[in-house]
DNA sequence: TGTTCTGTACTAGCATGCATAGTACAGTTA
DNA sequence: TAACTGTACTATGCATGCTAGTACAGAACA
């Protein structure tokens, strides 16, 4: 499904969770479908069971995914309800990595150049099918 | 100086380089200016000297400061010079935040106008003539 | 019904890394 | 000389990530 780094600095869950994350915001991974199984993903990561699931209880609570005792863990299809602190945090981060980008020299054309590429390569889900 | 977040996941001597090193793209600490030394930031802060000292080694590392023993630790004219790959690395970030914005509901025009803003305030640490 | 899948909830142990305290030494400056 | 500076150690406490192992309840199906 995706490969991790078990040399990073990050914890593997962590890891674990941001790709589930971009998989579902860019559409790979449709609402309600269902996600590998705790046991399956472990099998196929060769890590422990209980690192899945502590990602997945983190994406779920996130508001990314729900879980079904008995059944599995599927993608959630209403988007997370906090987007406002979430935004913020976005929109800061957002505004850091640019100005890091130009004190490095990158040109304010090619910055813009950039996000315009980003914002008609959406992959989101109402496009597309 | 700034605050810290002791409560934060973030391990200290990080969000030290992290506050540093914006203090220094944003030319507030402006080159060759010295940075507090080891021990008073300590105090000030009330952490200990170790921590201040693995900031400043891990800033040194990346090229932002330079350290003059006996003297103190200084701000570098230059910039780091392994841009390539840092460049890289903040594009995807930006463009994986930005996906995040849409698929949280922000709209292109507004994200458009928050880089365009961002660009037009940039604090001009470093003027490529 | 019984089997096997699913998620969930524990305990325990190990390794790593952060932060601290403490001590020490060399270079710089007044 | 005295008082700064950075630097380099050791040792300790603590939190956390990850693992192994065990156990139990709900769901699906032959």
């Amino acid at each position: 499904m995706f490969e991790l780094d078990l040399r990073s600095r990050a914890p593997i869950y962590e890891q674990l969770v941001d790709k589930i994350k971009e998989l579902i915001i860019n559409n790979v991974l449709k609402p309600d479908e269902q996600l590998p199984t705790v046991r399956v993903l472990a099998s196929e990561l060769t890590i422990n069971p209980n690192t899945i699931q502590k990602a997945y209880r983190e994406l779920e609570y996130r508001g990314y995914v729900y879980s079904v005792p008995g059944k599995g863990n599927f993608v959630r299809a209403t988007v997370p309800d906090n987007n406002a602190a979430r935004l913020q945090t976005l929109e800061r981060e957002v505004l850091k990595n640019v100005s890091e980008m130009l004190y490095l020299g990158m040109s304010p054309h090619d910055i813009t150049t950039l996000i315009q590429r980003s914002l008609s390569e959406d992959k989101g889900g109402k496009v597309h099918d």
